[in-house]
RNA sequence: GGGCGAGUGGCGGAAUUGGCAGACGCACGGCGCUUAAGACGCCGUGUCCGUAAGGACGUGUGGGUUCGAUUCCCACCUCGCCCCCCA
């Protein structure tokens, strides 16, 4: 800690020296950098040894994709994140806060393909460019622990993840169906799609086979739900969306033989029980049926355009709330396992790849898109469910609840539940079905045909096939030299340096995997390199990633509910199982923040409604600026920015900066406090009058603050410094004495209380009122009981619910007592005159009720 | 269609467990300071009636529970977000 440095610095300069010459304020600039420099001298962020650390604080902001400006809305996540690591380090913990970039990713690849700027340059700039915005908000980490997905350093071990993978069977090729632009030859992610067409060239997209690389997620579908229910300091919100990603439902597996095919079509469905009600089986145009027979040519001339038909309509029709339903018979008929009879198997747009088999047995009178369906396509309906009371199928819409069963067979009269196992344990005696468990969640397609990510580190061996790249040869290195230039396949292809290598098992030649990895496995462990970043024999440090995690804290953005989230746990979860680690969850506390929006929408360039923090805190300091954005609204969620509003933060500013100044220096209080042999008031607290009213105010705000601070609710937090500072002025305003030790004690308070949220300011402010150390290091305060003492409480007296007066009682008054003096109240004696007191409900501590006849 | 939120002054919002609705700030109005403007300071500011004292009403709508409801329950309306033909 630096202890040596110009104690007038701060003093420099009033306010005024700004563009406006007429602005009353303070000396912010200053403050700013004598505060900055001197957390930098005495590197206040930065954690040394991990294991050295006892009472532990790991509070991590999401690190950001370095797309170049931060504005207000971003800063918001960032702020908080500090706010909160400041207050821990005053609360006695050792805090890591690390900071890096998730910097690999399509924008640096667009930018390189629109300004001919190479991938690595422009983020490079960015990461710079948002590091300097970063001081400029006061926004303390530690840079010694700086990491960057981009970094050969990083991404090897990224690599050496998809080789554990692989080496478990939790990697695989397969193929599967991704979208494809024709025009840009090349594959997007989802997010790329806008309104089915390319995000960037128009062109309508459609889906295409390829071979690509997946991790099984689905191995983990059971824990990723089970383990929802261990995260307690997660926003149910966030644990609702993932449980309902995972999707997990139970039913059956029915298998219905093909005339003519060796392979039976298998469908799930949760209402086994309305199997005899089953009238036809419908398929999505990619199921494995529909490919068989157009490889075989058994589907009709017609059956090829409604194919056709049905693709381009999916993509186009993605964000429509509904959609037609259609269908195409495909001339096949399949047995129905109980009874043996045929039914026909339809082609239909209702039925998707993506869920269960891509198969289903229809149930018309029970499920109201079967319903629909087979009343345009005049397929029989058959009524199998029939309620104990009310409406039951009556031909208009299906009837989708409980009931008994009907048309059945031996099964009539059984209830549904009964039903369900029944028919589940008659399907199994025949070897045509069993009961099963069916996830949402698909496996995670980590392929990517992509430049600027990290390369997977396989190598296809034409003797020896697929042969994964040795440890000891990591990192396999991004070439610079490629054509970004979209050909359908990853510019990788364009470096024969890179593609062209020996197998690394027989030596003969062989080509390397040019697909990289999803930049979602990269963000996916990152939380983990910060304890070690340096590391080379290890992607972390185990001993201190156990020591360390999970993260006490996690803070970002609410559009990561799901993925990031999801798949972070995944990888976690793989980890410990292989022994790395020994812990399940890698967030113990989730803060999901809200928006900040200008004019009713999102900050985005596009709209031209980015408000950029720079010029704000040029104008007002980087203080002003945090405080409004902690003051705007409650953090989670979202807000409207009004530029206004910063005004009433700099005033207050302002104020609390003049209230300081006008202390007069003497000894600080907490240094006379200390002295041997003082009790709390032997240093001269007033017992009574004014002085007594505002230390009582000071200490109850105090306790407002504190449990603010601990729930998040930064918000109330700065009101109710705003408070502190407006009750001391009132005070002064009222004649009370500027020296009185209250006032003296007040000042030292709010500045500690003041030090997380507008860091800079407090930092000068502690030195103003003689203080030597950092107010980063200083104890964060508590209320002092007797501070909080008062001899009498004013309670409330309510007439028939209603407010019609108060009363002075002596603390701690009796529930006689009170009732006496609340009777006995001039106004409430009128009131309850000649009337009859029915019952008088008498809260200590709070109100009176008297209830009236 | 399903899930999750949210509806409080002119605006952002406050109200730990059911107990003084509108804290704090913005904006606005008045006054002071100023030649003036700005900045700053003081006062006022939910609606309606009233000169005032005071009173009535008031947290999306309707009902309920309770001595007491912004808070709990039921129904409905509106808005936002997410997943969307999930079998």
């Amino acid at each position: 800690m630096s202890e040596t440095h110009d104690a007038t610095s701060v003093n420099h300069g009033r306010a005024g020296e700004t563009e406006e010459g007429s602005r009353a304020g303070y000396p912010f600039r200053a403050l700013e950098e004598c505060a900055q420099r001197r957390w930098s001298e005495a590197h206040l962020f930065e954690l040394g040894d991990p294991m050295a650390a006892e009472k532990r604080f790991y509070c991590l902001n999401m690190f950001p994709y370095p797309s170049g400006d931060l504005h207000v809305g971003h800063g918001r996540n960032y702020i908080l994140g500090d706010a909160i690591a400041r207050l821990k380090r005053m609360q006695g913990y050792t805090v890591l806060s690390p900071m890096g970039w998730d910097a690999f990713g399509l924008p640096a690849e667009n930018a390189a393909i629109l300004n001919q700027i190479h991938p690595a340059i422009w983020t490079k700039r960015n990461i710079a460019r948002m590091k300097e915005q970063f001081h400029a908000w006061g926004v303390g980490f530690d840079w010694t622990r700086e990491i960057s997905s981009c970094d050969p350093e990083y991404y090897r071990w990224t690599q050496w993840l998809f080789l554990k993978f692989y080496e478990k069977g939790l990697a695989y090729r397969a193929k599967g169906a991704v979208n494809w632009c024709s025009s840009c030859q090349t594959v997007l992610a989802n997010e790329q799609v806008e309104a089915g067409a390319c995000e960037r060239c128009g062109t309508a997209v459609v889906m295409r086979d390829l071979e690509q690389w997946y991790f099984k997620i689905t191995a983990y579908a059971d824990s990723l739900l089970d383990d929802l229910s261990l995260l307690r300091e997660w926003p149910e919100k966030v644990r609702v969306m993932q449980a309902n990603w995972i999707g997990r439902s139970e039913g059956a597996s029915i298998r219905f033989a093909v005339a003519g095919e060796a392979a039976p079509i298998e469908v799930f469905t949760t209402r086994p029980d309305t199997l005899l009600g089953a009238t036809y089986l419908a398929v999505a145009a990619e199921h494995p049926l529909v490919v068989r027979l157009r490889e075989q040519g058994k589907l009709q001339a017609d059956a090829e355009a409604f194919l056709d038909r049905l693709k381009r309509a999916r993509v186009e029709n993605r964000f429509a709330i509904e959609t037609e339903k259609e269908g195409y018979d495909t001339g096949v008929r399949v047995t129905h396992p109980l009874t043996g009879s045929p039914l026909p198997v339809w082609i239909s747009n209702y039925v998707l790849m993506g869920y269960g088999t891509g198969a289903i047995m229809a149930v018309p009178a029970h499920d109201q898109r079967d319903f629909e369906f087979a009343t345009k396509y005049g397929i029989p309906i058959v009524e199998v469910v029939r309620p104990g009371s009310g409406d039951g199928f009556a031909g208009s819409a299906a009837f989708e609840g409980e009931g008994r069963m009907v048309n059945s067979g031996s099964f009539d009269g059984l209830a549904t539940e009964e039903g369900k196992r029944a028919v589940t344990d008659a399907l199994t005696a025949k070897g045509a079905g069993e009961s099963r468990v069916n996830f949402r969640l698909r496996d995670w397609l980590i392929s990517r045909q992509r430049y600027w990510g990290a390369p997977i580190p396989m190598i296809h061996c034409e003797t020896c096939g697929v042969v994964p790249v040795p440890e000891k040869d990591l990192p396999v290195v991004l070439p610079d030299q490629v054509a970004f230039k979209p050909t359908g396949e990853s510019p990788l292809v364009t470096n024969k340096a890179f593609l062209n290598v020996p197998c690394p098992k027989c030596s003969g030649s062989a080509r390397r995997e040019t697909d990289t990895i999803d930049t979602f496995v990269d963000s996916s462990w990152y939380f983990m390199r910060f304890l070690s970043p340096r590391l080379e024999t290890a992607p972390f440090d185990s001993d201190a990633v156990n020591r360390w995690l999970p993260v006490n804290q996690y803070i970002g953005g609410v559009e990561h509910a799901i993925l990031h989230l999801l798949y972070s746990r995944f990888i976690v979860k793989v980890l410990r199982d292989l022994g790395f680690i020994s812990f399940g969850e890698p967030f113990e506390r989730l803060f999901t923040q809200g928006m900040i929006t200008k004019d009713g929408n999102k900050m985005s360039k596009s709209k031209g409604n980015v408000v950029a923090p720079d010029t704000l805190i040029q104008r007002y300091g980087a203080d002003t600026v945090r405080l409004y954005t902690l003051f705007i609204g409650p953090p989670e969620k979202d807000a409207e920015w009004n530029d206004r509003g910063v005004e009433g933060a700099y005033r207050f500013l302002t104020r609390y900066w003049k209230m300081i100044e006008d202390v007069p220096v003497t000894q600080p209080v907490s240094q006379v406090a200390a002295a041997p042999g003082s009790g709390p008031f032997s240093i001269g607290f007033a017992a009574t009058g004014p002085a007594r009213d505002l230390r009582r105010r000071v200490h109850q705000l105090t306790q407002q603050i504190c449990d603010d601070m601990d729930r998040f609710h930064l918000n109330t937090a700065v009101s109710g410094l705003m408070q502190l500072v407006n009750s001391v002025q009132d005070y002064l305003a009222a004649g009370g004495d500027p020296a009185a030790v209250e006032v003296r004690e007040a000042a030292e308070i709010a500045t500690r209380l003041l030090a997380p949220l507008a860091p800079h300011t407090a930092e000068g402010a502690w030195e103003v009122l003689g203080h030597t150390k950092s107010v980063a290091l200083a104890s964060w305060p508590s209320p002092a009981a007797e501070a909080l003492e008062s001899a009498t409480k004013s309670l409330v007296v309510q007439v028939n619910g209603k407010l019609r007066a108060h009363v002075l009682v002596p603390a701690g008054a009796d529930q006689e007592t009170i009732r006496r003096t609340a009777l006995a109240d001039e106004k409430i004696a009128m009131m309850t005159e000649g009337k009859k007191v029915a019952q008088v409900i008498v809260v200590p501590g709070r109100l009176v009720n008297i209830v009236l006849e």
